[in-house]
RNA sequence: GCGCCUGUAGCUCAGCUGGAUAGAGCAACUGCCUUCUAAGCAGUAGGUCAAAGGUUCGAAUCCUUUCAGGCGUACCA
């Protein structure tokens, strides 16, 4: 049992037993007492104030009084301006500690089907850092949902069509002379990319001879726009140049998910899947729930929910981009029958995600509610928002490498892996580099914009990815030595005659807060929540550390007791360093 | 115009289902390696929580207004 809710449980029952008053758990709120105050666990007596219409201070006596009185685990107590300190025995908070099992989460929920669809990208062009931002939450919200037991599917869909991939095959077409990222040496999606921008680039001269600022005026648009509906109508050669350059593209994509470990069970293809919800537009047509005008467009009016009226399908019968969102969303309860449907898309899109999800409700669909859109911050420079047409996007494949190198420059600097080899080497300089940039991504609010810069991104200290996984490989060292000294700390028996430190009560008690933390994440789909309860659990054991060596400690069950600290630290770092998608080197 | 979001230390962010004297990291300054890994630890300094009202025993947190910034409001995706 947690600290927390054995103590809750207690104060329930004296307030039913002396007052008979019945209050629920949620009620009774437990504070960590603020550091300037002597005691483990607040209770703020006010909330009572009206119902036992008594002082605040009268009833943290009362209750303290009863607490330190009935309660094995309760030491003492002592009262601020009504706030009611309590402070736990040792020997409660120690055999609290060998108690602890993180592995009780699986029952949080059980067997829910979740979808998380991410990262969903073009393919006309390189990932970048919003690309980044996208897949590391998709993939830290996936294992933590996985990790409390919910049965999760990653899902990408991928916009493989439509006219901006018409401009790179154009601009292949005519600039390529049938270079290919193999003879070119360039990576697959920054190969097809390099044609995109090329397309841009020819425009803007196109215009410029012209004279001219209407793409109208364009041939090569006209290109574009031609080739498009070639590609539609299924032209032999257009499909066969279409399919080559994506291909390339998921070459490319494929190399840099397998560095980040960005992992997919599903993908759909829009071009599968774009025609999908013109059915149901009949459907929709059929329940007055969807009207015509007169030039055969279909429209949903909105504005009972507050939104405006919503165009469907066009006049000429093709469908729009919330079109096929339609569809999809229920070729995907098809699939799947999902409990829950996460769509990790940028906050742009806001309206567009309660207009799809207003629709699917109207329509009757049951799962309509199970829909929830995870909007994330965009991601902006110190220089401002990334432009692609000002150059100033952050490309993805480039960022990953000098976070590899800058991991690699500093600890060649430190000099602690003299005697590794290449290959161990490499693959901790990728540990570290890839671990701080996800964690930089990661602990911060994904709601929020956030801005990234690259001076503060390549900082291997403090509150960054580096620091945790280090506090993870000092344990490790030091646990080994435990072992070869053949020192037994996970034996113990409770009971322990021991005293311990404020450092170890505050881990003990941080420890104590795993699972709240992990449902706060699940409930805010944020991974930022294990962020910070794994920094903070890192810099808590370091802080132990600092003070005390730990191998010469004289008396041999407090010298256990901190070893199997140091264990349940470690262990706790690894859990949650791997929720977030975050490897842990033994040394560095 | 309308809608949504954001505003906390020099910078980047926590805290926001109301609780004590508002916290961290970075940057600045002081100390600590004859070593369980200094990618660390200890300390100093840094705040009118954008502003003004309101609700409350109590407001960074809830409500209203104002200001500033972002996004959206396409027969684009």
């Amino acid at each position: 049992m947690y600290l927390e809710k054995e103590l809750i449980a207690s104060i329930q029952l004296f307030l039913d037993s002396k007052f008979n008053l019945k209050v629920l758990e949620s009620e009774i709120k437990l504070l960590s007492t603020k550091k300037n105050f002597k005691g483990d666990l607040t209770f703020a007596s006010f909330s009572l104030i009206n119902k036992l219409r008594l002082k605040p201070e009268d009833i943290s006596k009362i209750l303290g009084d009863h607490l330190k009185e009935n309660c094995d685990f309760i030491l003492d107590y002592n009262i601020v301006g009504g706030f009611l300190n309590l402070i736990f025995k040792d020997s409660y908070l120690v055999n609290n500690l060998l108690k602890f099992d993180s592995t009780k989460t699986k029952s949080i929920n059980n067997n829910s089907i979740v979808i998380i669809e991410f990262p969903s990208p073009n393919t006309n062009k390189p990932l970048h850092l919003g690309h980044l931002r996208n897949m590391f939450l998709g993939m830290s919200i996936g294992n933590i949902l996985e990790y409390a037991g919910y049965k999760v599917k990653k899902v990408n869909l991928v916009n493989d069509r439509g006219i901006h991939i018409c401009k790179s095959m154009v601009a292949y077409k005519k600039f390529g002379n049938n270079e290919t990222p193999d003879s070119d040496k360039i990576k697959g999606d920054h190969f097809v990319g390099k044609y995109y921008v090329k397309f841009d680039q020819e425009l803007k001269k196109e215009l410029s001879d012209l004279n001219s600022k209407n793409l109208e005026d364009s041939k090569l648009i006209k290109e574009a726009k031609e080739m498009l509906l070639k590609w539609e109508e299924g032209d032999n050669d257009v499909r066969k140049l279409w399919v080559k350059m994506n291909d390339w593209v998921y070459k490319g994509f494929n190399e840099t998910f397998k560095k980040l470990n960005i992992q997919i069970d599903k993908t759909y293809y829009e071009s599968d899947t774009y025609l999908l919800g013109k059915e149901i537009i009949k459907e929709g047509l059929t329940k007055n729930i969807f009207y015509k005008k007169e030039d055969g467009s279909v429209w949903i009016d909105l504005s009972d929910v507050g939104l405006d009226d919503k165009l469907l399908l066009r006049a000429d019968g093709t469908s729009v981009y919330i079109t096929q969102d339609i569809g999809t969303a229920d070729k995907r309860f098809e699939d799947f029958k999902f409990n829950k449907s996460i769509y990790i898309v940028g906050n742009e899109q806001d309206y567009h995600f309660k207009v799809l999800f207003s629709i699917m409700r109207k329509l009757g669909r049951a799962f309509a509610n199970d829909m929830y859109h995870l909007s994330y911050g965009m991601v902006d420079l110190p220089s401002g928002k990334m432009k692609s047409r000002e150059g100033t996007v952050v490309d993805a494949d480039n960022l990953i490498d000098e976070m590899i190198n800058t991991a690699k420059f500093h600890t060649n600097e430190l000099g602690k892996i003299d005697n590794f080899s290449i290959e161990e080497a490499r693959k901790l300089y990728e540990q570290i580099g890839i671990g701080a940039l996800k964690y930089f991504l990661l602990k911060i609010d994904p709601k929020k914009r956030m801005l990234f810069d690259p001076k503060a991104s390549i900082d291997f200290h403090g509150d960054t990815g580096p620091f945790i996984q280090y506090t993870y490989a000092r344990i490790f060292n030091l646990l080994e030595k435990a072992k070869s000294l053949n020192i037994d700390y996970l034996n113990l028996k409770e009971n322990l005659d021991i005293k311990i430190e404020e450092s170890e009560r505050e881990i003990i008690l941080h420890i104590n807060t795993f699972i709240k933390n992990l449902k706060e994440a699940i409930n805010n789909y944020s991974p930022a929540f294990i962020c910070h309860y794994v920094f903070n659990l890192s810099k808590l054991f370091n802080k132990l550390y600092g003070e005390k060596n730990f191998l010469k400690e004289k008396n041999e069950s407090l010298k256990s007791f901190r070893l199997l600290l140091a264990y349940k630290v470690a262990e706790l770092i690894k859990i949650n360093l791997k929720l977030l998608g975050i490897e842990c080197p033994n040394r560095m």
